[in-house]
DNA sequence: CGCTGTATTGACCTCCTTCAAATGCGGTGG
DNA sequence: CCACCGCATTTGAAGGAGGTCAATACAGCG
């Protein structure tokens, strides 16, 4: 199934806000991120994918893409035909609800970032964060030992929690000298994942990984 | 179709987190609001919910609520049996249609939420959420000459921006200073929506409603 | 070896919070 | 009708989280 294969290097852009994608696309490999571009320029990250995540799996029902999709770290996308989708919810129900189960998590992950961005402190938050991609990355298979891949910049960083790279500069410094987490850049560590879910108040329950409909996907693409 | 509805007055819970509910609810008139509670306590307004809008279309899928809806101002909510939407979504395509675009629709919205959360002043978040509301208001028919009844505290607006209520307080003087609202607790007006789109850097498009698949859905229930 | 992009650190300033007190207002009972 | 109560609004003053500006260090790379 996994027809075309696209190779994006870190930094270029995946899927431009406003277009109008006739293909699925669904990352493989890497690190992506979906964001708005603010009236001011800046820009403003609100989610993450990693491999295994859809990244415009029902826009044909609104339309338009009303958010840009840019890869963080080298990463390969596939490129389903929308043909070859809407064939299988059509035709394998487990698999039509296996996709709405996704989008309904990124709905439901939306809100958890929405309900951390307003009302915790930025290291909070930064600590929620770690704690959901490590949730993420070992669900789909790619975490060793509290560690996994993380190729991101602190810019990257400031976009997706809103508040500036001396800032995350500062916070990662303090997350570091406490012991929470062991993090150069490149990938990131953590040592006692209990504590850095008490310290971020993280409930990985809003992920729905008990009835995680992905894992067949992933093989599914392969 | 309408055959149960209930009247839940201001500050009443209509479904609580957690909650696993056999009936899909329905805001019919009134004003709600989806919220979770934080580790601290504190109450996290993750969007408002208006005649029309659905609070848990397709909880079936992901099984329980990770989030709750309350009752801000009195409103009517109806229960519909959830037989009888799996019924509507087998077997009227159009109207399987309609009800993932709400749920789209809604993630949307998140998105534009989260973008402002982080990256905007309180002032402009407060600014973009009247101008959000106002445009839904709109295209379900409950405004009038840029007016509409918005029976809502000064708490609740912080809890929905993330801000404390002494904040809200001092920005809504200064809207007010400017001329851009006229806003008594109970109603809001808009004399120049240009102006206050302007301010708040607003974009419409995010609300998809040039192919707004409610007002046939309204029509529907009632 | 110089160039460019990222990380790090300091000093100062702004937005927003917290604490505290005052004002207004709808409802209730006398 | 008025006194009283509870609740939301309003306003002041002081403190903290995070932003902005700016300088320095550092690493990869042609």
């Amino acid at each position: 199934v996994c027809r075309r294969s696209r190779l994006v290097s870190a930094g270029q852009s995946i899927i431009n806000e406003g277009q109008v994608p006739s293909d699925v696309h669904l990352v493989l490999e890497g690190l992506a991120c979906r964001y708005k571009l603010m009236p001011n320029g800046e820009r403003s990250i609100v989610g993450f994918l990693i491999p295994g995540d859809f990244c415009d799996l029902h826009v044909a029902i609104l339309g338009r893409m009303d958010h840009g999709i840019a890869a963080i770290a080298d990463s390969r996308i596939v490129e389903i035909p929308y043909e070859t989708i809407a064939d299988l919810t059509d035709n394998h129900p487990r698999i039509n609800r296996a996709l709405w189960w996704a989008t309904l998590v990124d709905e439901a992950t939306l809100r958890a970032w929405l309900a951390n961005s307003g009302h915790r402190q930025a290291n909070r938050q930064m600590a929620h964060l770690f704690c959901e991609l490590l949730a993420r990355m070992k669900a789909v298979g790619l975490e060793v030992d509290g560690s996994f891949r993380l190729p991101i910049t602190q810019d990257d960083l400031g976009d997706a929690l809103g508040i500036s790279t001396v800032h995350v500069n500062r916070i990662l410094k303090a997350l570091r000298g406490k012991g929470l987490i062991i993090f150069d850049g490149k990938s990131l560590t953590v040592p006692d994942m209990d504590r850095l879910e008490a310290y971020a108040g993280f409930d990985v329950s809003y992920l729905h990984l008990h009835d995680c409909k992905k894992a067949p996907l992933l093989k599914f693409a392969t």
